[in-house]
This record gives C-alpha cells, sequence and structure tokens, in this order.
DNA sequence: CAGGATCCATTGTGATACTG
DNA sequence: CAGTATCACAATGGATCCTG
C-alpha cells in the first residue's frame, strides 16, 4: 500500500496512486464487487464472510472499516443480544464499483493473454 | 502483492485479484501511463526515468522486467557504446490502459469526495 | 457475533555498490 | 548507461486470543 515517501514530492499525492493505495489490497475489490452485487441490499458481516471465501475475520473487519473510514461503505449496527452489524456501499463506493469491474473484465479477457506468453517465454 | 495462499481455493486464482497484484504496486500504474502517452513512440530508460519523478533506479528497473515478463512492454537493447535500451507498450499494455485511465478518471473526480468524507468525521 | 490487540512470517521498497 | 546483488526497513496479511 504505501503512500508516499519522497519522489512523489513533484506530484504530491498522486490521486491515482492513492486509489490504488486504497483498493490494490488482498481484498479490497472482492468486497466491493460482492457489495456492489448485493445492493441496494445490505450484507451482514457474516453473510458476507460466507461470499468472500478465504478472507479471515480481521482482514474482513479491517477492509470493511477503511472502505467505511473512506466513505465507500456504510456501517448500520442492530442493537440485539447478538450484535449484528450491516453494511453497504455508499453512492460513492458504488460509483467506484465502475471502474474497477473495467478491470475486472480487462482481467477475464486478457490474464489468460498473459499466461500465454509466460508459457511460451518459457518454452525451450 | 501476494498471489493466493489459502482461500482462493474456491475461486484459485482470480484473474482480478492477479490483475491487482500485477498493477497496484506502486509504480506500475505510472509507467504504463507515462509508455501509453508516448506511444507509438518507444522511451529510453533515462528519458523514462526523468517521466516518472520519484522512482529509483532499482525500482525503475525491476518495474519493466515485470512488465516485460508479462508480455505488457517491448524491451529494445540498442547495441552501441554505452548501450541504451528502449521501452514500449505491447497491443496488450495499451489495451490495458483503457481500464487503467477509467481508475485514473474517477481518482480525479471522486479522491477530493474521500478527503472532504475524512475532513467532515474528522471535525468534532 | 463483531471487532480489536498482539505476535509473526512474508513481501515490497529503497539505498548502495558493483558489473558489462 | 542499464542491470543486478545485497542489505535494511516498513508494510501486509494471517493466526490467535481477548472483550462487549
Amino acid at each position: 500500500m504505501v503512500t508516499a515517501r519522497r519522489g512523489d514530492l513533484f506530484d504530491p499525492a498522486c490521486p491515482t496512486r492513492r486509489l490504488l493505495d486504497r483498493v490494490g489490497g488482498k481484498w479490497v475489490a472482492m468486497i466491493v464487487k460482492v457489495l456492489a452485487e448485493a445492493a441496494p441490499q445490505e450484507l451482514g458481516f457474516a453473510e458476507l464472510r460466507r461470499r468472500v471465501p478465504g478472507i479471515s475475520h480481521k482482514m474482513l473487519s479491517q477492509t470493511l472499516q477503511s472502505l467505511t473510514a473512506d466513505g465507500l461503505a456504510a456501517r448500520r449496527v442492530e442493537d440485539c443480544v447478538p450484535p449484528r452489524v450491516f453494511y453497504r456501499l455508499t453512492p460513492l463506493g458504488l460509483s467506484l464499483d465502475a471502474p474497477l469491474a473495467a478491470l475486472r473484465d480487462w482481467a477475464e479477457r486478457h490474464m489468460p493473454d498473459i499466461d500465454d506468453f509466460a508459457r511460451e517465454r518459457a518454452a525451450p
């Protein structure tokens, strides 16, 4: 992730760099996708966990927290005995899903090309 | 960066995850942008270094190497006394610039919103 | 149940120096 | 000039335990 240390002196805090620092993490893109697909329905923490296979309790909590802190997701606590918490994307978060979808689309289309290239250059 | 350890068992090697592992690095996006803007002109190593302020010799070399290994960039060595090396995006690399441009566009439009949100929630 | 704290392994990044 | 090896440091991500 990293923000900037010494070189963005010229372009202090390039917006794209800052965005990638937020969405380049291991889980952000998938969580945004899942929440976007569920929208306008909100999803409970446990439900999210089920829809993001392999994510740890900690990383889900942590990622949702950063999304919430950035105003990309909204958090709602249901005040019952085993407390339940629900998340949904904000309009801002939903708007981010568009460019992410473009990336997903490219990935599905062209990652095979990258793999092919790697295989060819490995072949003697 | 990381590729997958234990959870992508269900979605082994999600293409989007793998793509982000490649372009989420600190310099990839900017280098692709610079090369895309220069295309179809190729750029020398030193010229690239000038156009990516703050990047270290090592990181530029390393990043270009991974782009080349993925078939996103092409490398040409000019065989003169002080050897010069030129880089350009391949068609595949150029095609990747489109979704990245979408991300850049979103970043320029909406990162201020994220900043505003952070400022508001900081205000008592 | 959700979330926070702690500890640890791994990786990414950077400075530097050396090679062709 | 471009590339690479080495070393050091910061940042991620994951496992586990503890709390309201």
